[in-house]
DNA sequence: CAGTATCCTACCAGATACTG
DNA sequence: CAGTATCTGGTAGGATACTG
């Protein structure tokens, strides 16, 4: 027999901690194409405009406005080769690595979801 | 030596169920309040107001809305007594336990985070 | 208490055009 | 190619007031 969430009985600040931990994690990875573009990275592309094509439905303003935040939050680094034409590339940093954990749990977690509405659909 | 994120090798079907179900999830319990409200469900709060007081910053339109979407997605039961005046709880489900790993890996990836940042301030 | 209704605004993001 | 600039409509959500 399990508590709901299963998490050791905390001091409100201990939970406090917590909570603002996970609301710090939706911050830098929530929102609707931050970890479609660090897959995206991950599996090789690297050019703005490869990436744009990877990710159907992002504009070239917010994947601009994305891979800043991105690099800000030190998952990537913006490489310029100073040629002409000039080429940018786009590579994720190991830090990308440390979310692995966080992938799998959500999409684990997303895949039994998907099950069971698909099984109420059935009803 | 890992592979940043180290998903075993996908044809490229199973890579986007793999990133649906990863963005499912995000649609599901993303956004700024729905994992706030059930952990505050799951600690006990029960009652609107009560739920508003526990959430900082929550309107009541907002917690009014956030409500009705976490008992569609089968998160919550509304219980109505109908007493004078009318009481109402809102009482997390067994389904909410199935978000332990997910809770736990963001938990901890955004402590992490939070050090790294903290040391980042310190150069 | 448990919400709804209304107003209002700021931001989000799509479309399009443009630049070096 | 790798973006930025501008315009613009839609909407999330805060403030406030109100209802049964």
């Amino acid at each position: 027999m399990e508590t709901y969430l299963e998490l050791e009985p905390l001091t409100t600040s201990q939970c406090n901690n917590k909570l603002n931990a996970v609301g710090d994690a939706l911050y830098v990875i929530g929102g609707k194409w931050k970890l479609r573009i660090i897959i995206a990275l991950k599996e090789g592309h690297s050019r703005f405009n490869e990436l744009q094509r990877t990710i159907p439905g992002i504009s070239a303003k917010v994947l601009s406005q994305e891979l800043k935040d991105l690099e800000l939050n030190g998952f990537l680094e913006r490489r310029v080769h100073a040629d002409t034409p000039v080429v940018v590339e786009y590579l994720p940093t190991a830090y990308t690595a440390t979310l692995k954990n966080v992938l799998e749990a959500l999409s684990e977690w997303g895949e039994m979801h998907r099950q069971k509405l698909r099984e109420e659909g059935n009803k």
